[in-house]
DNA sequence: GTGCTTGTCGGAAACGTTTACTGCAAAGTA
DNA sequence: TACTTTGCAGTAAACGTTTCCGACAAGCAC
């Protein structure tokens, strides 16, 4: 149906292999048959077959993105970062929505691996402390990584921007500090607490394991988890939230009980997610840099795509987060 | 590198014939023949090349998606819907960003060809007016589609939305009501703004083209019209802002001109993006299904894809927009 | 004139599948 | 018995490229 490489050779009387070079631009064409081929190819109305070159290549040009919920503004932003820099690259990039389930997530490196993905990308959802995703082709994860890992990452220093939360309310004057996280088991989340515990060591005080909660990683569910602590009235003074679509949910259950931010309960979030600076929210936060570590995940693997002759160690990239202090931290 | 189909031939002793057939499960081959070739092909690892397969069997069981900014949430949510449906099905998504950027739109659409993906869904940056995307693959529209497109398109309806969020406002006491859309020749665009001027003439009222405004899709366009009108001195009691992300844009422009929402400034927006449902926006808007409207639109490409034999005419899907009141938009 | 380089092109294999066609033995039918 | 059918398996072509190798002529140096 569509018009092929030896349409071209029929209509040009060469070879199809000349018409390879032609198209490809390659040494050894006669610039006029050359130009004719590039006529001919256009009048024709061509369109080169990327499966077929790639079958003969084997390399796709594809990498596949990982990640566990495109609706969550964290991930898009990342995202966005990859599709950009893979897009200049001539890559194009799968979406794999794992929807935080390990299953789905196995499946997906599967799914790839058969499409022959040159490589993929992981925004793991276990974070992967227990279970790392078995990988066969080149990867590297994102925002979450394994700790003994053989591929390579880009993170950022979540101990550090859990110190660096915690610290802030410490310097703010608080002293009972509640951290409210994700998942006991993710890589990301056990730094961030690392982190607090590190603060609150450097400042000579003691982390309370009462203020200690998990939940998941939706707003309800941060929502919940202060007004439960609320309502027994046994709450911190201040809150570590260990990422932005929780903290809001905290927010929302702070004023839903009455209370007030920062004077009842100061709250410092994680990710800088595009709505924590709006005004209703004034979110402080630890800012990640989500583009930029998208933009570096697929350059590291595409780099590592593209030097698989000589295979270059793994890379672990540390971004440092930032923190950007608004207005739900501090009394002034 | 990876076993083929061949390395497992030679093993079990068969043509690399019988091998295919047993993997695919297909009639003719002895049973135990069958289990045999399948233990082998586990033990090799085998991954069968979607690549080759797609080559011979001229499908690739992948689409594209084509829109314009992963990073503003009605987006991703349309998103979600179609990821989840095809990944049901058996197919993958490229995500193709365009960043409203008609260039890249045209530039993915020839690319996708190129991979010969076997359709795309694409939510266009220019709503088309003009000028419709030149695809010559099975293609369905989401969210925006040119007016007499040949393709099949899901899409709600846009007059009514206006109208019903028009309406709204005219039965909240209000005569004078601006309009901040985004572009002039989208055809959701346009339809939003028929939608408004109908529901003015139902009731026996004039829009006035001086409040009648374009910026773009971004947050900080919305806030500056509105300052920029309030600073003008010369304004509406009530705003129809053609999408959310405008609207909250606009939002926070009418605060921090010192005013407030909705004594002084009723507004309401459109898509029911999630963040405006928070507590601090209380934002009324029209919702439309996003999901929903992702699922049916890979529903419909799918079937066309799969039909291909017998084509089918194209499907217009209309959904109904919902009127979502919060606090946003009228006085008690 | 001989030999060598250079530029241009064609032939053919290869990538890993699917599938139409064919072959053949065993089983069933008349 | 002679035939048709059935079940199983192999052969080979095809999908649309890329690329290695070699052919051949023209131009050059000796």
């Amino acid at each position: 149906m569509n018009a092929t490489i030896k349409d071209i050779a029929r209509k040009a009387e060469v070879s199809y292999a000349t018409v390879s070079r032609a198209l490809n631009n390659k040494y050894g064409v006669n610039p006029e048959t050359r130009s004719r081929i590039l006529q001919i190819a256009k009048d024709l109305n061509y369109s080169p077959n990327a499966i077929a070159r790639g079958l003969v290549s084997s390399r796709s040009y594809t990498i596949g993105l990982v990640l566990p919920d495109v609706t969550n503004p964290y991930f898009p932003a990342v995202a966005a970062g990859i599709e950009a820099y893979s897009q200049e690259r001539g890559y194009s990039v799968f979406l794999c929505n794992t929807n935080w389930e390990q299953q789905r997530e196995d499946n997906y490196i599967q799914l790839l691996a058969e499409r022959r993905a040159d490589g993929v990308i992981i925004a793991p959802v276990g974070g992967g402390i227990n279970k790392e995703p078995q990988s066969l082709l080149p990867t590297v994860f994102v925002s979450n990584a394994p700790r003994d890992t053989p591929h390579s990452s880009v993170v950022i220093d979540n101990i550090r921007g859990g110190y660096l939360a915690t610290k802030h309310l410490i310097e703010c004057g608080y002293k009972t500090i509640g951290f409210i996280g994700v998942s006991e088991h993710g890589m990301a989340d056990n730094d961030r607490l690392e982190g607090y515990r590190r603060a609150f060591s450097r400042y000579g005080l003691e982390p309370e394991a009462r203020y200690i909660k998990y939940g998941d990683f939706r707003q309800q569910t941060g929502y919940n988890i202060i007004r439960t602590l609320i309502e027994d009235g046994d709450y911190p003074k201040a809150i570590f939230a260990e990422n932005d679509v929780l903290a809001i949910g905290i927010l929302h259950g702070i004023k839903d009980s009455g209370l007030k931010v920062p004077e009842d309960i100061a709250l410092i979030g994680f990710d800088d997610i595009a709505f924590s600076s709006y005004q209703e929210f004034q979110l402080s936060t630890i800012k990640q840099p989500k583009e930029q570590m998208g933009r570096a995940a697929a350059e590291i693997l595409i780099e590592e795509i593209e030097s698989s002759e000589n295979p270059t160690a793994p890379r672990k990239v540390i971004l440092e987060p930032e923190l950007v202090v608004r207005k739900s931290s501090c009394r002034e």
